[in-house]
Order: structure tokens, then C-alpha cells, then sequence
DNA sequence: ATATTTTGTTAGATTATTCTAACAAATTTG
DNA sequence: CAAATTTGTTAGAATAATCTAACAAAATAT
């Protein structure tokens, strides 16, 4: 029933609500890249379809029914870049760009043979969780990096960001999903980590990269 | 840089002119489902981006322009079909619905993988060509079951019918491409033929059936 | 608590794709 | 060939998604 634009308007207000469980209107707007006019009256769109909760001057709060519709948006968008990460050959940073085109198939079959094929995976190429057929959400209560302390070693599980860029960074230095780390040290004047992994012995981790890899800690 | 509106068109317009080289703006309007003025207002569309020949009250004639536009779409959706059926497990009669929707996908890495996991196919799985990158398309001057005559052996190469219906009938009689078949003989007062294949010693298949069946005849 | 800035809204216009109604050209038929 | 039918066109309107300009409310900062 929803149009493409509807759908990315409900992943858009889904992956804003994230924490507050709600989206200003100007943040959907430059999520979007649209003035906020066009969101302004798409909300009120989406709101007479029953997908979220709306009024003047207020934050937009998806309904249960938005939720879940876009959950399963995000599900179809996950499964595809697992598929071709797994089935196909691609890198992780070249799926962003065709799942995001993938997921407004409607073809519920082609998306079942691709979840049966991979086995039922349960994250994406970057970790992050595929929503199931409901719609539900497991969730994954990760640390990042920053969050251990030298001496503590740790598995990657995934990432807080999936820009091409930055998984271009990863790949140069060699890090991906369930790359092991040790914990060396940390400088306290810029948060920078210094760790431990596979051929390398020191290598130096920014601030910034280390709060966007999320991490499972051995005990 | 076309819309999937337009694509659609391209498309249409492609396959009703594969005889005359043209097409009328009803056949168009019928072809899509949309009223005539629609179709009118949109061949002008078209023909503004260089796509297509139009002249009031005369057919449409696409472009060399246009036809390459159409070939490489018909090449995406074919290819889909071809990967539906050979690495994902599908029916040849589920794949139609899944392609025309997978065709509008901009991502020529995709298709490349997918042509290149299949080991570039020349045919899809109803035996029509795959034009190529260039959008040329290697005609397959195949003769209808309906030509042959009594004593004759030839093979199932390709289908002109590739509805859902046909291929469920198909189906049913145990008939697919590369179907080995030994014609028995021919009812003068209803075109019916008679044939031998596989377990079958004797089938029956009406004109239409034979009409539909594209076979190559064995020396 | 007032002024400024940010955020949000309304109004009005634009483009793409579609429609129906009315009319006109072309084709087919008697 | 004239009448009837089919095919095609124009005009005008509707819906979806977008914009800019102008204004209004809320939040922030002096």
C-alpha cells in the first residue's frame, strides 16, 4: 500500500526514534534531504494512514503500526545486504546503496528464499539486528570500544555507522566482524585506544572510531 | 535517468513493435492498462527525451535510442528471471512478477554478479534472449510446434506465451525447455497435434498450445 | 523577560502521472 | 461514398510529492 516515499519517510522516523521514540519534524526533513514543508505534510499523511501520531508543534511518534511496518521495511533492507555480502560476493561497503533500493520490493517469496538460503541470519553484513516477520527486534545491548578499559579483550559485532567511509577505513586497517582485540592502553587526553589484533601488535584507534565499533567483551 | 514510469513505456513499446517496428497509441494505452490520452501525453514525453518518433495520428516508432533503453531494461528483468530459477529455486512461473519489479533497480554491479554467477547466460528461463550490455539481442529464428510436421523430432527451445497460466499448464503435462519431442500427427480439421515425450507415448495438444511451443527441428 | 534564533506552519506554485468528457480524424462497413 | 465505428487528440481536473516565500510558535540567549 505505501508508496516508495511513504516507506522511506517510516525508516526514516523509525531510525530517529530510535532513542526518544520520536522525530522532530526539521531532523526527518534533513534525514530525507526535503525542506520541512514536504515532511510537515507527509507526517500528516502517515498520520491519516494510522503510521504515526501527530500534532502542531509537537514531535512525530510512529504507532505501533508504523513500527512494525517499518521494521519490516528495515527487515527486507538487512536480509538483502546479508544476501549479497554472503550469496553474491559483495563488499560490506558496496550494499548500502542496492539494498536500499531492494527493500521496497513487494515479493514476500523472494525475500523468504533469501532468509532460508543464508539459514536464517539473525544481523546484517554490519551487525546490526534483521527485524523478524512480525516485525520484532532483537535487540543487542553492545558496548562500544570506548566504553573498555586496557587489559580487557573483546570480539567486533558491529558498528554504530555503515558509511561507505568508514568501512573503507576498517578495511584498510583490517578490522571486521569478529575481529578479536586486546586492550592496551588508552591516552586520557583524546580517548584515543592503542590495541591488539590479528598481525598487529599496536595499532592506534581514534575517539571517534572507536565509539563506532560495538563490542562483546570476553569475561 | 527514466522514471519507472517510463521504463514501463519503453518496454511496452518495445515488445508491440517487435513485428511492425511500431506501435499504435491504443495497443499502447491497452498494453499498460492507462487511457489513451495518457499514453498520447507520455509518447510526447518520451519523444522530447529523444526515445521515440511521433507524429499526431501516426504509430509510435521508437529511436535506436529508445530501443537500447528498452533492450537494457529487458536485459535486467530477464536476468532476474534467469537467477530467480537457477540460484534462488524458483519456478519458472513464479519469476515474471519478482523480475518486472527487480528490473527498475539501478545497480549494474548487481546485474554484473549476477550474469557472472550464472556464467552469462544467453536465455531466460522461457527461452527468450538476454540482450546483451549493448542491448542487442541475438535473434533466435525458432519455428512454432505448429509448423512441424508428422515424423519430425524436435526440442522445446522457447515459449511466445510466458503467462503464469501457460506455464502452470506446462507444468502439468511435464513440458519444459530442452522437452524432447517426436510429432506423431496432425488433425487437419482442428490444427491439433499428437506427440511423443519423455514417459508420454501419445499427447494431445491443441493449435494453441502448438502455436506457443518455439521448437528447433532436429536434422 | 525581551530579543534572537530555530523550528514549524500555511499558502501557493510546480512537475509527473493519471483520469473523464468532448471533439476530431481515420478507418471500416454497408 | 456516406454512415458508423474506432482511434486519437485536446482540455481540464485530480493526486502525490516536491518547492519557495511568508509568517508564527517555541526555544535559546542575552
Amino acid at each position: 500500500m505505501a508508496s516508495i516515499t511513504e516507506e522511506n519517510y517510516l525508516k526514516a522516523l523509525f531510525n530517529l526514534s530510535n532513542n526518544q521514540g520520536e522525530a522532530s519534524i526539521s531532523d526527518l526533513a534533513n534525514q530525507l534531504g526535503v525542506s520541512m514543508p514536504t515532511a510537515n505534510s507527509m507526517v500528516k499523511t502517515l498520520q491519516k494512514q494510522g503510521l504515526c501520531k501527530y500534532e502542531k508543534y509537537k514531535p512525530v511518534i510512529l504507532t505501533e503500526q508504523g513500527k512494525k511496518a517499518a521494521a519490516l521495511i528495515i527487515r527486507k533492507h538487512r536480509l538483502t545486504e546479508m544476501f549479497l555480502v554472503n550469496k553474491m560476493g559483495f563488499g560490506w561497503e558496496e550494499v548500502h546503496e542496492i539494498a536500499e533500493q531492494v527493500e521496497h520490493i513487494h515479493a514476500p517469496k523472494f525475500f523468504e528464499r533469501m532468509d532460508e538460503m543464508m539459514g536464517f541470519p539473525t544481523v546484517d553484513p554490519h551487525g546490526s539486528p534483521i527485524p523478524d516477520k512480525q516485525g520484532r527486534i532483537q535487540e543487542l545491548h553492545l558496548k562500544s570500544l570506548s566504553e573498555a578499559v586496557p587489559g580487557q579483550e573483546a570480539v567486533i559485532a558491529a558498528l554504530s555507522d555503515s558509511s561507505a567511509e568508514f568501512l573503507a577505513y576498517l578495511n584498510s586497517r583490517q578490522l571486521s566482524l569478529g575481529t578479536e582485540l586486546k586492550i592496551l592502553s588508552k591516552e586520557s587526553f583524546d580517548q584515543s585506544m592503542t590495541v591488539a589484533y590479528g598481525e598487529k601488535e599496536r595499532e592506534s584507534l581514534s575517539q571517534k572510531v572507536c565509539e563506532k565499533l560495538l563490542i562483546r567483551i570476553f569475561d
